[in-house]
DNA sequence: TTAGCATATAAGTATATCGTAATGAGGTGA
DNA sequence: TCACCTCATTACGATATACTTATATGCTAA
């Protein structure tokens, strides 16, 4: 009884796991950039993806050599509303609107001028 | 980072504790009228309404011989709402409704033309 | 005052969770 | 082909969680 939803919030109910929703409001990520943007390693990063993916919080797009994360687009309203309402990170949040991935993750292009990546219905206008 | 909103949503990843909440969504309650609707011993429910209380989800009230606990009428809007979103439990909640303590938890008295307890905003109409 | 009810706390145990390091699989490009 | 990049998986240790039983505290009422 419950257990469906108690999944969702153990989902929610990680620091870590909350800042990757909260830089996925920005727009879609690849698992490099999370690694550079959240203070865990790759693999902690890739196992909260997982467990993200598995509530269905997130959904995954490959693109080339990358694997890019986001949020769903059909989140319940209580749950779209939560993470629209977490606090902010303006540092890496203007990272992430201002950068994008280009040949490898660790080369990065400002997207002045670029066409703009996919982004979040959840970001504010 | 994120900690405080991660220990909130970890308070949510619990059936039981979810299943208080719905619970207390009909009305207050003491902890032996709780230990008789969830599957869980008295102490257990002791722990979780605890933890409710410390992250600001329920508050107590003392009144002869129990401790009452209620829902916070203080909450977020997106949290009533996750509260409010919860399936219903139609048996234990028509007991709440229908009932309430007397001079023992176990000795229980149908509410029918006594005076209403105090029931919580949450309840549609 | 004393018995019993209501509740909280403590202690112990089993399991879950979150992190890291190590490794593997698969794509890309020189 | 081969070096490298990206990402996932595995293994393992430390800590947290959720339950139980046992016990303590405080109130009520006879």
């Amino acid at each position: 009884m419950y257990d469906f939803e108690a999944e969702l919030f153990r989902a929610l109910g990680d620091p870590t796991r909350l800042q990757i929703l909260g830089l996925l409001r920005m727009r879609q990520a690849c698992v490099c950039e999370l690694v550079d943007l959240v203070p865990v390693s790759q693999p902690a990063v890739s196992q909260h993806l997982r467990k993200l993916k598995q509530v269905g919080l997130v959904r995954e797009q490959r693109e080339k050599q990358w694997t890019f994360y986001m949020l769903r687009d059909d989140l319940s309203p209580a749950v779209a509303e939560i993470i629209r309402d977490l606090p902010h990170l303006p540092d890496a949040e203007a990272w992430l609107l201002t950068h994008r991935v280009d040949t490898t993750c660790a080369v990065v292009r400002r997207t002045v001028g670029a066409e703009p990546l996919a982004v979040s219905a959840l970001v504010e206008s």
